[in-house]
RNA sequence: GACAAGGUGGCUGAAUGGUUAAAGUAACAGUCUGCAAAACUGUUUUUUAUGAGUUCGAAUCUCAUCCUUGUCUCCA
């Protein structure tokens, strides 16, 4: 009997635009797919935003039982910088631009990604394949889309026939966009496409003498088109359709837009049951931007090294706080909203710990069963995290009463009221504890703090607070808060 | 300019027709403390961008206006 059983979950499916009871292909088995990250520089944060929602989406599915297959990619072909026949791809131009091999940047920045990923506690994706690697299947792709006529090759480079293709299909069925007003808003751009309509998008693309990545093709030398990858990926490890589809708010249109129709021109067939789309992390208010100087990366958020935060702030705080939104809002990152979750999420933290030492009694004041169904509907609603979190800080408020014999509860209700914190704060919202986030040369420093803990302890013993004001005064000046309690004093750095 | 998603207390952010609009933080008070901080407890603040409409009843539906973000276009 898996958990699934008994918990239904509602997914807002961005094809329909509503909230739709979940029901995979093959009973207890999940296939889903995002669109991972193009790595030709260092990852944005939006990026891990989103990558983080699916993360805590995959934690939830795996948690309730199903065998989950996540399949994220690494596009390392690049996309076309634009759409015209002169376009660039991303990785050869930032190549050109260091001088180095297209690859070396793929291997520094895929690096990176998986760095910035680990230090935020993500769970590895059941497969992680890479566009280069899967040229063959999307060469396959491009001739089966020809054979079905919905796609034209001229002078070696093969576009998608998006007017043929609407004739019998819905051009604009995910992004809700019309054909129509497509063509009404594009102004073509004279000579310098082969391109039989400015909508029609390139599948493969003839490279030029100078383009270094680039295999062979009946069509030409050259180098797959930027949405084919994802479509050749993830029906190779999911099948011809499968459960769900995920990736940035940005990537509706043209990119997954553009999938749906190459599955369909390819197979006949719709390839994606759910189509799930994270929003925009903005920065005080406004989107991040490098041309504006808005912008700031994940280490430099870890670490404080910037002109925007007023310190730095660790992986869980942030995970926690990317949490306390829903995955579809629009989340703004400001020092103030950071501060104020790094102050619940101590909060929660010290409430999990205060867990262990908690005396029980006959009966319980508090009803943890239906506490704990509360939580498991917040996250069946369409995984709604913030109405997840409210749910444990109601249960912090009353394990506070019982440490402070204000409340009660039994053994059985402890242990329950244990397994289940820490199944939703560890292993699904994937927050870390404190002390395992900052593991680095710990040891000495506690040791030589405690020391000043107890000669301050001593001073004041002697009511010498000039000298016990002045530990605690100079610690605290080094960023060492010492946490007077009932039961000693403890520390905690910043 | 077009399309899409949004605009909720000082800040972050839930709730999409039905009693007193979650939760965190902040502020204030209390407990603790030599004092302070931390911790814990309690209290306070919004009437839901603006205006109009539908409804017995709206943050939630409709229309208009303003603003934000995304994509396309334009520009470059």
């Amino acid at each position: 009997m898996q958990l699934y059983q008994n918990q239904h979950i509602n997914i807002y499916n961005s094809l329909t635009g509503k909230k739709e009871t979940f029901k995979p292909i093959n009973s207890g088995y999940i296939g889903m797919y995002v669109c991972g990250p193009t790595v030709y520089s260092n990852v944005h944060l939006g990026n891990v935003r989103t990558f983080m929602s699916f993360d805590m989406v995959f934690r939830y599915l795996k948690h309730l039982g199903y065998k989950v297959r996540y399949v994220r990619n690494i596009t390392d072909a690049g996309h076309l910088e634009n759409d015209a026949d002169v376009g660039e791809d991303k990785i050869t131009k930032k190549a050109r631009l260091e001088e180095i091999e297209p690859m070396e940047i793929v291997q520094r920045y895929t690096v990176d990604f998986h760095n910035v990923l680990d230090k935020f506690n993500f769970l590895p994706p059941s497969i992680e394949p890479t566009a280069t690697g899967h040229i063959i299947e999307q060469i396959e792709l491009i001739s089966k889309i020809i054979d079905n006529g919905f796609a034209y090759e001229v002078n070696g480079s093969v576009y998608f026939d998006v007017h043929k293709y609407n004739e019998t299909n819905d051009y604009g069925i995910l992004s809700k966009r019309k054909l129509e007003d497509l063509i009404h808003n594009t102004r073509a751009l004279d000579g310098q496409s082969d391109k039989r309509n400015p909508q029609d998008f390139a599948l493969w693309k003839k490279a030029e003498p100078t383009h270094i990545m680039r295999w062979p093709s009946p069509w030409s030398d050259g180098f797959p088109g930027w949405h084919l990858e994802c479509t050749a990926m993830s029906t190779k490890y999911l099948g011809e359709q499968f459960d769900i589809h995920g990736g940035g708010m940005d990537l509706k249109f043209p990119h997954h837009e553009c999938e749906i129709a190459q599955n369909q021109a390819a197979k006949g067939q719709a390839p994606v049951n759910y189509w799930m789309h994270a929003n925009m992390l903005e920065l005080n208010g406004a989107r991040m931007s490098k041309s504006t100087g808005n912008i700031i990366n994940p280490a430099e958020l870890l670490s404080g090294k910037n002109d925007i935060m007023s310190k730095g702030y660790s992986p869980s705080v942030i995970r926690f706080f990317m949490m306390q939104s829903a995955y579809r809002s629009v989340l703004d990152l400001t020092d103030a909203g950071l501060l104020a979750s790094e102050k619940g999420f101590n909060r929660l933290m010290n409430a999990v710990d205060d867990l262990e030492s908690l005396k029980t009694s006959n009966n319980s004041s508090f009803d943890i069963k239906k506490w704990k169904q509360n939580c498991y509907n917040a996250m069946n609603d369409d995984f709604n995290t913030p109405i997840l979190i409210a749910n444990l800080f109601e249960v912090v408020t009353h394990i506070n009463a019982i440490k402070e014999t204000r409340a009660t509860i039994t053994a059985d209700d402890l242990k329950l009221l244990k397994e289940t914190i820490s199944t939703f704060v560890f292993d699904i919202l994937g927050l870390k504890k404190t002390s395992e986030d900052n593991a680095s040369g710990t040891d000495k420093l506690t040791g030589a703090v405690e020391l000043l803990i107890a000669l301050r302890k001593e001073a004041r013993v002697n009511k010498d607070f000039a000298l016990s004001d002045k530990i605690r005064d100079e610690l605290a000046a080094v960023g060492i808060q010492l946490n007077d309690g009932r039961d000693g004093t403890t520390f905690s750095t910043n």
